[in-house]
DNA sequence: GCCCCTATCTTTAGGCG
DNA sequence: CCGCCTAAAGATAGGGG
């Protein structure tokens, strides 16, 4: 977007997709907190990605003793 | 944010927090629809909150006949 | 691959009709 | 309440080390 303007559609590129990817979870996880905190509200977001080996859960799960 | 920064932390005045959410969920909804394309990953949202009847789900859920 | 920089694009608080 | 405007804050592509 910077330097480029975003263009909506894939990133042909797998490098640069990682790349983008890795900033825009970042970016989009806080604007889901700040929604949450600001406005009062409940929510929940999960993200699947080969580049995670676990999905980004939103808000963070508390692992309780499993059984 | 822009007129001036934000304070993270509940807005306290209920119309301003109502305008924010209206302005934000939509934001929201857009990056995480700008990360799914972009980035070609698989996630989903919900989002509950006082300001509309039904929870905004992501992606769109198309109804089918219920039963 | 990572983190850091920064120019530039995008989002949005506040205000008006 | 809704939609539009605009300045300023925020996000991020591209690039460097």
């Amino acid at each position: 977007m910077p330097r480029n303007k975003v263009i909506f559609a894939l990133i042909e590129n797998e490098t640069d997709r990682k790349v983008s990817y890795k900033k825009r979870h970042k970016g989009f996880l806080k604007k889901a907190q700040e929604l949450m905190t600001l406005c009062d509200i409940e929510m929940a977001a999960i993200i699947y990605s080969p580049y995670s080996d676990e999905p980004k859960v939103f808000p963070m799960v508390l692992q309780s003793t499993p059984f």
